[in-house]
RNA sequence: GUGUUAUUAGCUUAGUUGGUUAAAGCGUCAGAUUGUGGAUCUGAAGAUCACGGGUUCGAGUCCCGUAUAGCACC
């Protein structure tokens, strides 16, 4: 049987690794290398998804099966018609499997082969999550992507650790595998672990890509780690993921991060980053980042980036938006979240047509020079 | 006019029987944020303790006077 979710290489560059592509998702066609805006708790923080359609351009947006399942329950959301009809999103949704959660939420959690016993953060009740259980919730959730249950080993963590973590993920993933039942709406991805190990990383690549997975995701980096050892990371596992699937970077979403992901051979990626500074004062822009909330733009009329064509950059000024920082209205959040997710899922778009002009690595030099940094 | 209460950081206040470098919240200024427990978190600057005398080894604290404000009574 054909997978919910296919993957359709266009063009690779031939200076890179970079690849320009296409998923294919029961939601609608996903073009790739792509910035995924996250939604955790079936919202966009402070978007419609008019918005995320119309200004931010988003082809597709992310869900966590942690917080729906807590609030307001996955049985309440599959009653609504699922994720798609209860937030009112028609084009494609992933949902993250918890696995962050439990790594970040970890002096309330015991591990165990089984799964993770946990406590809830809005009331303290007892939860387990299994394999198992976590493919019924994302089920019931609907979304086009799900991903297998995992563990994210933190910065850093011993060889030993990691190892027994990597290979109890692999087993973990095996038994999402079996539990899936849902194959032909739902695509449910791989999360290849291993720390900052590459024999670790090669060994979950390989046991991943036995189980033959419709996609694969590299999960354990970006958290917390110099970038170095995150470059090093990226460039060493992306080749071991396989070229006729999606492959996936959880947790990127600075420029120039996502910039090298798309170097290495990556196709989808996911961060809080540009809603979460949005909610702090802080705008991305194509010459670095802009703390709008400083004394410094009192009295800048310019817009956050005059290079950018989103409806905040069209009709406000930085002193406005400063000012509704300032005065902690609702709507310089609202400005400052749409400019930030418009300004990566341009960057992505960028990023394709450069790739499809073998032009990647000379874009990012460019990209580095303009932005401020130094690779 | 008389009595009374108050006056400490930009604002609102804490400060024990007088005892190290006068504390906090908000505000201001800045930093952090990467599969969202984050309109969050961290740090910094900011005070001649209304003013002038006095008592004391030592006064934001006790005494006297002045100023200003509130309240009560003429």
């Amino acid at each position: 049987m054909k997978p919910a979710v296919t993957y359709e290489l266009l063009h690779i560059d031939k200076n890179s690794g970079a690849r320009r592509g296409v998923v294919h998702t029961p939601h609608g066609d996903i073009q790739t290398p792509i910035f995924m805006p996250v939604g955790t708790q079936a919202t966009v923080k402070s978007m419609t998804p008019e918005e995320l359609k119309e200004e931010v351009k988003a082809q597709i947006i992310l869900s966590n099966t942690y917080h729906l399942y807590l609030r307001p329950g996955h049985e309440i959301v599959k009653e609504a018609g699922g994720l798609h009809n209860f937030m009112k999103w028609d084009r494609p949704i992933l949902t993250d499997c918890g696995g962050f959660q439990v790594f970040s939420l970890s002096d309330l959690r015991t591990i165990s082969e089984e799964g993770v016993e946990f406590r809830s953060h809005l009331d303290g009740s007892k939860h387990l999550f299994t394999p198992e259980k976590v493919m019924e919730i994302e089920e019931a959730l609907g979304a086009d992507i799900i991903m297998s249950f995992d563990e994210c080993c933190p910065y850093p963590s011993t060889y030993e650790y990691t190892k027994n973590s990597m290979e109890r993920t692999t087993r973990w993933a095996k038994r999402c595998k079996e539990a899936h039942t849902t194959t032909d709406k739902q695509a449910l991805f791989g999360i290849i672990q291993g720390g900052f190990y590459e024999d670790l990383r090669e060994q979950s690549a390989k046991d991943l890509i036995d189980l033959d997975f419709p996609g694969y995701a590299l999960g354990g980096i970006s958290v917390g780690e110099p970038k170095e050892e995150f470059l090093k990371m990226l460039y060493h596992t992306t080749p071991l993921m396989p070229e006729n699937k999606p492959r996936y970077l959880m947790g990127v979403g600075s420029p120039d991060y996502l910039i090298e992901a798309a170097l290495a051979g990556i196709d989808m990626c996911d961060c809080v980053l540009p809603t979460r500074i949005a909610r702090n004062g802080t705008a991305m822009t194509s010459h670095g980042k802009v703390v709008v909330r400083n004394a410094t733009y009192e009295r800048d009329f310019s817009p956050l980036d005059p290079e950018c064509d989103c409806y905040t950059c069209k009709n406000y000024t930085r002193a406005y938006i400063r000012h509704l920082v300032k005065a902690n209205e609702i709507l310089g959040v609202r400005l400052l979240s749409i400019h930030n997710l418009r300004f990566l899922t341009k960057l992505m778009e960028k990023v394709r047509i450069e790739i499809e002009n073998d032009n990647l690595l000379n874009f990012r030099d460019e990209f580095y020079q303009k932005y401020g940094y130094t690779k």
